[in-house]
DNA sequence: TTGAAAGCGCTAACAC
DNA sequence: GTGTTAGCGCTTTCAA
């Protein structure tokens, strides 16, 4: 098969001019300075034979292989990559997108127990890495040292001296919590996935407790239910809750996924959601708007983020900006899961 | 930044021996017999110095880059890749995992209107290319031609020699439908995507007409609706159909998304389903367990496809196989969303 | 059982 | 303005 793959030393040949004028106009560098004829030369060449160049070589002779690195969360057996979570296809559909427009391609990997992220980063000598939601410092720590430019998505107290995207959580458990308040609900519940020491839920979590506390509201450890952001959590979470007579009138839950899997529970226990409790998520993807109840939620743009990570190791790559660290605002979007309680 | 990279001559010179000896050993080539102690003296080496191949330059002399390239469809404005799908997702998520363990990496590209996928392939020195669900035969062609290992998935129709990974599509539309049928049906709908010449949803359409014609029912051009596989036409259409007098009562939905979307619709309507209307949808992924009604649907192996599809065009690559087709079963997964009519 | 050296396709001094 | 040439890090004949 294959008919021999023609090279640059082809177009040379055929232009009758060397390899080193062929890769200048190639690189449109705009230090070389090229007869324009000779440039025609080439490019109808390269048009002739149908020339593309290898990337590959490129990046062992120029150190600059133009492909990115996402990591992202591996499912629980630590093996497939947790693409069941719509945020993750959402964000890689956008950062390709933003990374392709400016030349750059993206190697999707996974980790083995016997290979680093580190080792793939260097294997296939990736340009730059945007890490999302994964708190690995170790690794963190190698990819500094070996100074490949690495940015964090969704990370608290890692290192500042890399860029960073993240969403104002705290400020979303904020506003969730005082419009529950507003909507006049004093005992409100928090639905959360693991409390790391530093992490978006602790965050969301610190929001709630200043809205609590804003008003004079007690916190109260029986009403905080931390687990997996999973369906199956929630549901679990729901039927529990529909079945103990010492229920919040109200609880925030930090993602929707969990929060549909626990309206689905409060229901399968019998209670109507928001007669009976009101529920605000988090994220408000494809799902908020269009359960049932639709979903009153916190809103941020994944796009956004997923673009803005894009242009922040671009940047970093080619040393226009360093340690950057973007907060994106989000906002609450009413639907139908929260009841007005009438205070008596 | 960055300490000198080192390379295998860093580890020829560390472990006295030529860079030959050192490329026999990673490569753990069956046919040199090394002496056991040389290959100890270079793995002490190869740890103490921390080395890790480069894979471009092993590509660039090797003509095997263990580079695999996912190509899937872009979304409406030729823009973004489609993860909106979460099969996509659930897609790539197996395939990237099935391909890691045989030592392949995953690049994900989208297309620009400027360039074909093939440029993208040539230039990245991509060993095989899985596309799925797309059909763009004059890149297929030029795939084979310069000797790219291709494996279509989800494509009737294209080329038989390449190899291929389909569902039984028409037998999950006879499945639905027959089912149907068996509940008490005799007017019964089919809604699904565009009806291309040869794609899943004509196989699917071809299941649902057999079922008919296995009962005598007639075909009813009527109660045939096509359109985009998206919630919203599925919204569209359920708030059409609700307010139609002539309306079936079940339909077949080749898509569960579109079955989502489709029974929203129709709620909205003012008619219950199944009670009002019944619905059968078609992939049984998260949604179809977790919407309202829980979906009746035509369950495939999302998982099992993917995996499939990247043993195949390993295969294809290491030239231990060519041009298998399979095809994967397809069962119905009974739910809640039809309801069983007595017949008079 | 091991090594020397050519070459994979490209870039980037440096020379002309 | 353009060409020569020495690498980039690795594989692979061929010899020893």
């Amino acid at each position: 098969m294959a008919t021999k793959r023609i090279n640059m030393k082809d177009i040379a040949k055929e232009a009758g001019v060397s390899t080193a004028t062929v890769s200048y106009i190639i690189n449109k560098r705009s230090d070389q300075v090229i007869a324009p004829q000779t440039i025609k030369k080439v490019e109808e060449a390269i048009k002739r034979l149908g020339y593309v160049p290898n990337l590959g070589a490129r990046a062992l002779a120029s150190r600059h292989s133009y492909l990115l690195g996402l990591l992202i969360p591996q499912t629980e057996k630590e093996t497939k990559l947790m693409f069941s979570n719509s945020f993750y296809g959402s964000f890689l559909s956008n950062f390709e997108y933003e990374a392709r427009k400016k030349g750059y391609n993206i190697l999707i990997s996974g980790t083995d127990v016997d290979e680093s992220y580190l080792d793939v980063a260097r294997k296939r000598s990736l340009d730059g890495i945007v890490i999302v939601g994964v708190e690995i410092e170790s690794d963190i720590k190698d990819l500094k040292q070996i100074g490949i430019p690495t940015v964090l998505v969704d990370s608290y107290g890692m290192d500042k001296e890399l860029s960073s995207v993240t969403i104002d959580d705290e400020n979303g458990g904020f506003l969730a919590t005082e419009y529950l308040i507003g909507m006049g609900h004093r005992t409100i519940g928090l639905a959360t996935g693991y409390l790391t020491k530093e992490g978006v839920n602790t965050e969301r979590l610190k929001g709630y407790e200043k809205a609590l506390a804003n008003h004079g509201l007690p916190k109260d450890g029986r009403y905080v239910y931390s687990g997996t952001i999973s369906y199956e959590y929630g549901l679990e979470l729901g039927l529990q809750l529909a079945g103990s007579p010492e229920r919040p009138s109200a609880v925030f839950v930090t993602a929707d996924i969990l929060a549909f899997g626990l309206i689905k529970g409060l229901k399968k226990g019998g209670l109507k959601v928001p007669e009976d409790i009101s529920v605000v998520g988090f994220d408000d993807g494809f799902l908020a708007s269009n359960m049932e109840p639709a979903l009153t939620t916190i809103r941020q743009d994944v796009d956004e983020k997923a673009r803005i990570a894009a242009q922040l190791v671009i940047d970093a790559i080619e040393e226009k900006e360093h340690g950057s660290n973007i907060v994106l605002p989000v906002s609450l979007v009413e639907r139908e899961s929260v009841r007005k309680l009438v205070l008596n």
